[in-house]
DNA sequence: ATAATAACCTGAGGGC
DNA sequence: TGCCCTCAGGTTATTA
């Protein structure tokens, strides 16, 4: 379900709900996720939530005991629910806070994570070695250029890597590509300085429009107030396989790369 | 060390 | 209606 835009519609819903309240206990349904959900959390009281932030896909909610990392994988989702909803199928965890709001998460694949560090979360294992953020100013295009020279990956399989860039998924790597003028196939390291620049830039274009408009809902994504996103509108290639391109009016080409879903024109990309 | 692939799950949709 | 197959927004662990 969620790629950057999708994490980061469900943070800003999320953060003005949530941010200030105090956990009054945590309900564990089912803790088989990507990893187990440590029990302990279960005894987790009277923690107050001092902020609520976003590092490439995870959600870091920070308690003045420690923090909460969520992350949603593949079909993950949190919403803002009562005590009077009662919990459905796939309902995994509610965050129970004393003003009768719950942060409820549901998980139908159960890829999602949520685990607990009493230490910095951006030194843990799985956020220690992550890449630049895409809005930041280190992830620019001699920073790409560089990186991409070293890799004979091609150069969708390297904007989707975490190592290199956080937050490119696989609908946003489709369509910053098309938007850059760049085939998903070429080597990585057979990009120009020129073509970095562009890329960098079709990434963050395209990322913060997908943000604007609320996330990409293919089918069910929902941020946590119930609302769907609306970028989906706006894709000129993903999920578009068989359509004309829009600017030349050919036929897009379908392939896969690394078993992932690839929609480009192969005339206008190149 | 780097790069391809297997694995973790459920559910939806298509073909027969 | 049901069975079998493929596919899906992610990421790590394993293998080559």
């Amino acid at each position: 379900m969620p790629e950057l835009p999708e994490v980061e519609t469900t943070c800003q819903a999320i953060k003005s709900v949530i941010t200030g309240q105090v956990i009054h206990k945590i309900i564990l349904r089912e803790p088989r996720l990507r990893w187990p959900v440590p029990l302990s959390l279960t005894k987790l009281k009277s923690a107050t939530i001092i902020s609520v932030t976003r590092r490439a896909k995870y959600l870091l909610l920070t308690t003045h005991l420690g923090t909460l990392i969520i992350h949603l994988g593949m079909s993950g989702r949190l919403n803002i629910a009562t005590l009077k909803q009662p919990h459905q199928k796939h309902d995994h965890a509610d965050i129970v806070l004393t003003n009768g709001h719950i942060l409820r998460y549901t998980d139908p694949r159960r890829f999602g994570a949520i685990l607990w560090t009493t230490t910095d979360p951006l030194q843990h294992p799985l956020l220690k070695h992550l890449g630049p953020e895409p809005f930041s100013n280190e992830f620019k295009a001699n920073y790409l250029f560089s990186r991409s020279q070293k890799m004979k990956t091609c150069i969708k399989q390297l904007i989707m890597n975490a190592k290199i860039v956080v937050g490119v998924g696989n609908i946003y790597a489709n369509e910053a590509l098309f938007t850059a003028c760049i085939s998903p196939l070429r080597k990585s390291h057979s990009l120009t300085m020129i073509e970095c620049q562009a890329l960098v830039k079709a990434i963050r274009k395209v990322l913060r429009k997908a943000i604007a408009a609320g996330g990409t809902t293919l089918k069910d994504f929902l941020d946590p107030t119930g609302n769907p996103g609306y970028f989906s509108q706006e894709l000129k290639v993903y999920g578009r396989e068989h359509q004309n391109c829009l600017t030349c009016k050919i036929q897009l080409s379908s392939i896969k790369i690394a078993g992932r879903a690839t929609v480009y024109c192969h005339s206008c990309q190149l």
